[in-house]
DNA sequence: CCTTAAGCGAGACGGTACGTCAAGTCTTGCG
DNA sequence: CGCAAGACTTGACGTACCGTCTCGCTTAAGG
């Protein structure tokens, strides 16, 4: 999660309580502060760490960020539902329930701004996040293809484009209905957009 | 663009050249700097202009950033192409290409993470930048629906909620594929979009 | 008092009446504000008057806040109250009630101490405060001596040095009393200052 | 000489090189610019120092040159003479002599201007610069009354009374001698002034 | 068990930007 | 041309965080 040390193995070792203090501390300055009034003074303070503690594991703001906001997707999973509709409706609430808690708001959008400019923290961000997300759209796939839902890839990379398509797509519209429609992703919509993207996926199967 | 004054008479004016050379010289900062590094002395050492004379007229960073980024909105239009597929394709390739600019990458996000705790400034995001997106979606239908592309709107309430449904998709999906995804949404890429989209609007018209 | 011009006779003749208000804003302002934290605009506002007619007059603060003062110092006078230490003690305290009054104090220590850096506001000071007093002291002297009390000068350069020093033991005095000391110059200290120096004077004609 | 804190036991230490050095760069730029245009950010830069350093340890301009300034009083002391005049004028020597300078000159009159309306300031200057050389008053009151130059005080609040007197018109004196008449207080004016204050106390001695 | 190297808290440090304020100038329109 | 209004440039203000540093103390592993 943070910065490996190659093998420290003499003094002090580091206190494993804290890391969990400080990314939790993290969350709650975010919720009450928002991303720009976050100050590394304060989520040490809340942490009950001393700042050079915070410094010496994490190399600033960003990065704190992209892992206690990391955390919260730890709890997304694809729970079977027997359909491809239902399958993608159950993530994608989980989704956006995660999305409209207010540290996710907040941190998110900001590390993903500031990722346009450093390469470094969007790797960051794709390897704590994004790809982790990415994959529960690998397996519903395969397990609709099981299903007959879906054709079976006779294309890998077509297949590839295909599932980098429908991510961009299902996630960047939970994003954008969250924070810039500012209006919720409940069930109604959900449904909706579901049904749309699966009546999509139908005629592309039909067409090809 | 900015605060309305109530029509003051007396008094030197406002410089209008000063306008313009602030928004122009907030564009450079974000191409050379990036929103997080931007600060409002250099923008108006930039514009050739007294720090004073910035905040008189734009209450902060957020503000001025919304407004100079709004700006490059402006050239979005809806070309006739003939069919709803190549006009969809033709408004997301321009709204791509702004989005591919480094000033638009770095402030709009930014602006948008904000406004997660600002009222005042996701009202005025709205207003300046995604209504005036949301107007082509419209516009889009009413043309597809005069060429018998897709049915009338029975029903108002749901021809409202299906237009922002594509419009959190279209634009959601454009802003994750450049942004998170960080590939280039490109021609090949819009037309998987488009057709994806195409053929979910098609048999949800069948459907109904 | 203030800049002369050499007889302007076309255009719009200033205004007279905001020469009065200009400086009784000042001093109003003193009293309310101190030295330090009266700003011209605020003079302006208070009299009633544009920053430009303030500063078409003064050349700034130092020059507009020796003027105000200056006309507090025009009621002193020399009363005949029939001896040397009864002359003095009258006109010494005019002039400790004078510095009493809190635009007094706040304004008049502060120019002095600009005027150490400033030739021509010392002039002007001297010019608009300081001889106005030493006059007294000369009249004082030209009386006590034609009453007797005091021998006609043999030497009349000893005789200048002589109020000179005079002078500045005197409003030295009251000014430290009342400024650094910060106790009143009341009856009882000015009959003490009175009797010292006169018993001085005494023995200094009796020795001479 | 600046706020006291109460035996901070951790944390980094204040520097001690670091206050010796704002002291002196305060004096060299009053010397170079007066206090008027003094500016803190610029001491800091003279003293290689950052400006949150010198706010940590003093509130404000004012109680910054109090200190400057008195550290220039230090080396006042009261030599003995042999005899109450030869006392008195070596003394009031040694303090035109500060009083000289121009960092004294500068500084001292201004905040004394600015205390007149600020009473912690006033008690600043009072403990740090004026008391201690009240001091040299009392001792050189004792030391003639063992020489037999002076009579014992039979009343001890009347002796107060007149220390005070004899304090406030030499040290008024020499103030407004330098700084109001702007002529040097040399020795042949010190002798004057001397003359006239033992005389008069002589005088008063006899009467008593 | 005892050295020893790193971790740790506290907080001072040199910086940079903030948003505000006052100084003094300039530009309007009105009288 | 005087004047009121108010926008303008300039530059200092005092504050807040940044990320680094210097202390003195604590803590575990390894000799």
């Amino acid at each position: 999660m943070q910065s490996r040390r190659p093998a420290a193995r003499t003094g002090r070792p580091r206190s494993a309580a804290a890391d969990a203090a400080i990314l939790a501390a993290t969350r709650e300055a975010l919720v009450e502060l928002g991303w720009s009034k976050l100050t590394l003074s304060d989520v040490a303070t809340r942490a009950g760490v001393a700042k050079t503690t915070l410094y010496r594991r994490w190399a600033g703001k960003n990065e704190l960020v992209v892992d206690a906001v990391a955390e919260l997707f730890d709890e997304l999973e694809l729970p079977d539902r027997g359909s491809l509709a239902a399958d993608i409706e159950g993530v994608v609430l989980q989704f956006a329930a995660i999305l409209d808690r207010p540290e996710a708001k907040s941190g998110l959008m900001a590390v993903v701004a500031e990722s346009t400019r450093d390469d470094a923290l969007r790797a960051r961000i794709r390897t704590s996040i994004v790809d982790r997300q990415k994959r529960l759209v690998m397996e519903g796939r395969v397990r609709a293809q099981k299903r007959g839902e879906l054709p079976g890839d006779n294309d890998p990379a077509q297949a590839a484009r295909s599932a980098d398509l429908i991510f961009d797509m299902v996630a960047g519209a939970v994003v954008h209905r969250t924070l810039v429609s500012a209006r919720p992703a409940d069930e109604a919509w959900v449904r909706d957009l579901t049904r749309l993207l699966v009546l999509g996926l139908a005629g592309a199967a039909r067409a090809s």
